[in-house]
DNA sequence: AATCGTGTGTGACTTTGTCACCGACAGCGC
DNA sequence: GCGCTGTCGGTGACAAAGTCACACACGATT
């Protein structure tokens, strides 16, 4: 007996499909854009399947900082919750909505169920632990080695997707580099003056998408 | 039909108990303190099972800068060496046996094997990879969000263990807390100044354990 | 003793995080 | 239109910390 769930995993390594689930326990869930899922201290209700939309998880410290770890969207599990889930522990980062969120919750006893008996779903599992695990290892070496130019780009490529106009203000920015709301001021000016980006009140323009591109590969 | 190796994984909870893995197609590994096991891009041999001596796992920016991401020891899983069999990729880090290293390695298709047909084994390589994610995410807090003057306080009391004589370098140090010689040095002498250790060459005394451990606390 | 490699201290400079303040802009009610 | 208010962005000033360069101390070797 395979549930379905274990599709929706399979597909996270395909792509970004829509995912599934009918599990019988399952319970709906339905967000708006900035609701706060879960702090740090909280005890994880269950595996979160997501259909559509995307979950922002950070760290705060106690100064205030605050640092985006990864996203989570359709086919993508939460490390936060899986490692909860496993160890039996609270979460230990903050999890906010950053659009509408659509998906299901499998309470955490159905989900311990599923990781006992049903091999398939622990495969599928595996699978998107270790994607997963690797981008979060790729920010780590952004967050430790990289200089705030080559993280400032990366993060605006990384915003825009396909698009040359990304949505974000230099406080989402600062969040997203690990870094202060001046400093990012400060190089998104410089980056202007470069002739490769064009700001306007709560968004900026990629004009010079290669300048940006080369600057995020070439490391820092 | 259940491995050793599902045992020694189990083990990795419970404490450092030292490892024993009969797996027939394994291979017994014996290492040096100094000698690299993997560098990033390259292959995975397969998984390594330790019985004794401690892996430092390490990143290298384009800059020389060296950051240690965690360190593996009896019982305990490398996420590195975990991610690269599940996904088929090349390693991303590179590892250093800090001490002698006896142990055994799985080859990888033993490993995918286990995987694919052992449920046991699954389910103690989740509660390990679990575990060790855990620890990993503290340390990117703490690289992402602590002081300087944090990270060394945590990183001397993590290196000392329940002994009061650290043996570090300033450059151990720096790698320790992803920052730089001159830095340490500095931050080493205002911990003198406070009366809180004594240095020597290639190695520190705790003094005032007490203080470094509010220090440790206190975030930052 | 001379030499070399490593470990450590320090000054100078740059980058970046932090704080504070001000001006610009948009939305809103009047 | 007018002023109020909240958010956004620019900038100066300062502090923390990374970077570079150089000097010296210590130990081992020749």
């Amino acid at each position: 007996m395979q549930s379905t769930v274990v599709q929706c995993l399979a597909a996270a390594h395909t792509d970004a499909m829509p995912l599934e689930t009918s599990k019988p326990a399952s319970i709906p869930l339905h967000y708006p854009a900035g609701t706060v899922l879960f702090r740090p201290g909280d005890a994880c209700a269950g595996f979160v399947v997501i259909r559509s939309g995307a979950i922002r998880v950070s760290l705060t410290g106690v100064n205030g900082r605050e640092i985006t770890l990864y996203r989570v969207t359709a086919g993508e599990v939460c490390l936060q919750t899986f490692r909860c889930l496993i160890e039996g522990r609270d979460y230990g980062a903050e999890g906010i909505a950053e659009s509408d969120v659509i998906g299901e919750i499998v309470p955490a006893a159905v989900f311990q169920a599923c990781l006992a008996n049903d091999c398939a779903f622990r495969n599928a599992l595996f699978l998107a632990v270790a994607h997963r695990f690797a981008d979060f290892e790729a920010r780590v070496e952004d967050i430790a080695l990289a200089s705030l130019e080559v993280r400032l780009a990366r993060a605006l490529l990384n915003l825009a997707g396909p698009r040359t106009v990304v949505a974000a203000t230099h406080e989402t920015l600062a969040h997203e580099t690990g870094s202060g709301r001046a400093a990012i001021s400060r190089q998104l000016g410089h980056m202007v003056r470069m002739g490769w980006i064009e700001q306007a009140r709560g968004s900026i323009t990629l004009n010079d998408r290669a300048a940006l591109q080369s600057l995020a590969k070439g490391d820092g």
